[in-house]
DNA sequence: TTGTCAACCGGAGACAGTCTCCGTATTCTG
DNA sequence: CAGAATACGGAGACTGTCTCCGGTTGACAA
């Protein structure tokens, strides 16, 4: 309809493999930030090469995320199948949190993109926004969840950690920690459905 | 003992405070990020001149919240002398996370120079803190804070609610929002003290 | 195989930002 | 007012982003 006019000429194709195996390994030993010119030299190619796959960094970004998109859906899909809207929420933000922890910078790049249509990464985050919408949504109805948060609330504050986390010595063990305050603060105060 | 061998030269004197007003307006129109090349612009003076007088982006902010930080101490002090230790822990948050919505980019600024002690930021935030840690140990101490937290652990998140939030259209309803949750996060579970 | 052309490459270079070096200018001091 | 101490400022080195376009390569038909 819209996309693959013809297939890619061998060359281009060749060369977008190598940019993202480049761009995949740079990312995970330098984080989200890396020089995309300093990938393109990696990869033995021309900064143009590079910014005609991939027009910008989130683009890129949006490619190497593809796989880790795909296995956050996957597993979420699997929570919003789960019955205990609660338990599935928390596993849910568990989840989530350990894997805005692959590489650097991650959070912070997920963080600028959403909500924007033009971000390539923004619609590669999309499957994961919905499922955080669903199982938030549901949390609430059930009244494990404050009724005044939207969900975007609650994965922005995810996000947060992994953001104030990331070069911690001790990340996995605060991220920890702060995420079950998150989880216990997201109830609703023992007296809400009480009065009235 | 250390400093202060002799006043500053006039001219000096002069491109020093002009570039500190000139880096306040900055800042606040454009957030803590803005080019310090251009700021040394705006004050009709060369980039050395700027670099001369605050080594670094650092220098600069700290300069530039030298008042912000001593409010934000003084506010600070009152609220330790407070009796009521998780009301005065409430109260230093809510101050906190307002105080550090003044400029775009400045949580990130002081998380970033958090524990660094080159950082002329870092050692201008060292009162607040300070305070944070008074209010946090005391309110933990008094059993009204989860025992697993580090002052610090608060403290960032506070951070990472001001950074969450800063882009938001409605930034203040959703950093409110996302306080309730820190605040309420806090507290030991209920059954915590009961068993054993 | 060869010719043709659309598709693609690569790198020069424009632009913006950080930060330094050092010849020149200004201020202070006696 | 002269000399010394201090400060100025801008050229420019360096890094990173991103574009433009002359030259090259691969796909396909003849």
């Amino acid at each position: 309809m819209t996309t693959a006019a013809r297939p890619m000429r061998a060359d281009a194709r060749r060369n977008y493999e190598r940019l993202l195996a480049v761009a995949r390994d740079a990312i995970t030993e330098h984080g989200a930030e890396v020089s995309l010119d300093d990938i393109a030299r990696r990869a033995h190619v021309g900064p143009g090469t590079l910014y005609r796959h991939f027009p910008n960094r989130d683009a890129l970004l949006a490619a190497v995320l593809a796989d880790w998109a795909e296995e956050l859906r996957r597993q979420g899909d699997e929570l919003v199948a789960d019955p205990d809207p609660a338990g599935a929420l928390d596993r849910w933000l568990h989840l989530l949190l350990g894997h805005l922890g692959t590489y650097r910078g991650l959070a912070a790049a997920i963080l600028a993109s959403a909500g924007d249509d033009e971000s390539a990464l923004g619609h590669a985050c999309q499957p994961m926004h919905d499922t955080g919408r669903t199982l938030v949504d549901r949390a609430r109805t059930a009244g494990t969840v404050r009724s005044e948060l939207t969900a975007a609330d609650v994965h922005r504050m995810v996000h947060g950690i992994a953001l104030i986390t990331e070069n911690l010595p001790d990340r996995a063990a605060a991220a920890d920690r702060m995420l079950t305050v998150l989880v216990a603060g997201l109830r609703p105060p023992p007296d809400a459905a009480a009065g009235h």
